[in-house]
DNA sequence: CCAGGTCAAGGGAGT
DNA sequence: ACTCCCTTGACCTGG
């Protein structure tokens, strides 16, 4: 088996009580006390990341995707400001010492709306912060500065042309500070005409160092899909050197409801994770997060005792 | 207390 | 033109 490390993104739904993505709206955030609330929220979904973590390494799970929602506004001050700061920096810590402790890796996938190639200034700047914030967590809860602890994003824009989109990515890459440009990865796109494998190494890993998370569903739908995936997955985990790669993966909704989009992702993993000579991670993007990891298992434990009888 | 409406944000694709 | 999809369901209000 060339996958090591299989995990899952967010939330445990088998541990129902535990929640890391408290968050308060517009509306709450503006009064006064909106800033001790954000904060409120940031320290307990800090500990009950911890506490998912400790269940992980109680079921052998050692790969686990953080919300971005941890710190609610956190693009509206800088994280050292606030309240209760020191609360809130012990709780981080507490996630790096148990991570690196226990050999688990915790990764970041900020959300689409960090734009870093677009063509409008203030989504540029704005995503700079988000993605400044997401290094500046991680930091705080004391991991490497390495994409073994990946802050992972699409390029998201093919605006004015992919060739331009690519050259603006890397113009901006340059000016994040390193506890971004040590950890970023991007990820190919689900769409033929938006980013594969190839066009990210072309487009991208040829001048800087950020590594590439294969995504095997988005593989299926993108402009690779007519190249041999082991080929795509050699180019992939190239861009790693010598940290483990880390992909996706999914099943396309369609498989549960027919009349879904290809590219929403299904509550369970229908297909077996491909296999490579190269060791590498893998998160499940499944709806039915952990349930749907050991539903996985417990079928592949099943297929190798038919193989074996 | 619960159900349902709503929620900061970009961009692309499907209908 | 509008809705859905991606990332993360959870907040908040009105009954």
């Amino acid at each position: 088996m060339s996958v090591r490390n299989i995990g899952y993104c967010c939330i445990n739904l088998t541990v129902g009580h535990l929640k890391t993505s408290r968050d308060i709206k517009k509306a709450t955030w503006l009064t006064p006390v909106g800033i001790e609330l954000a904060v409120d929220c940031g320290i307990k979904n800090a500990i009950d990341i911890l506490e998912i973590l400790k269940w992980n390494e109680l079921y052998g799970i050692k790969s686990y995707r953080m919300s971005s929602n941890l710190l609610p506004w956190m693009s509206e001050y800088e994280i050292c400001d606030l309240p209760r700061f020191d609360e809130l920096h012990q709780a981080y810590k507490n996630i790096g010492n148990y991570v690196k402790l226990h050999n688990h890796r915790v990764t970041f996938h900020p959300g689409h709306f960090n734009v870093i190639a677009s063509l409008r200034e203030d989504v540029v700047q704005k995503s700079i912060i988000d993605l400044s914030r997401h290094g500046e967590i991680m930091d705080l809860m004391g991991l490497d500065r390495s994409p073994f602890y990946a802050i992972n994003i699409h390029i998201n824009s093919l605006q004015p042309s992919k060739p331009e989109a690519c050259e603006r990515f890397v113009q901006t890459f340059s000016g994040l500070p390193l506890c971004v440009t040590s950890r970023l990865t991007l990820e190919n796109d689900d769409s033929p005409n938006q980013y594969g494998v190839q066009d990210l190494y072309d487009g991208i890993c040829k001048f800087i160092k950020v590594p590439i998370v294969l995504d095997f569903l988005h593989y299926e739908y993108g402009p690779d899909c007519n190249s041999k995936l082991p080929e795509m997955m050699s180019l992939a985990f190239s861009t790693w050197g010598n940290i483990t790669p880390l992909t996706h993966m999914s099943s396309t909704r369609q498989l549960e409801e027919p009349k879904a989009r290809k590219i929403a992702h299904a509550d369970y993993i229908y297909n077996l994770i491909p296999e490579h000579q190269q060791d590498f991670d893998c998160e499940l993007e499944c709806k039915a997060k952990d349930l749907a990891l050991f539903k996985y298992q417990n079928e592949l434990q099943n297929l190798a005792h038919l193989i074996l009888k």
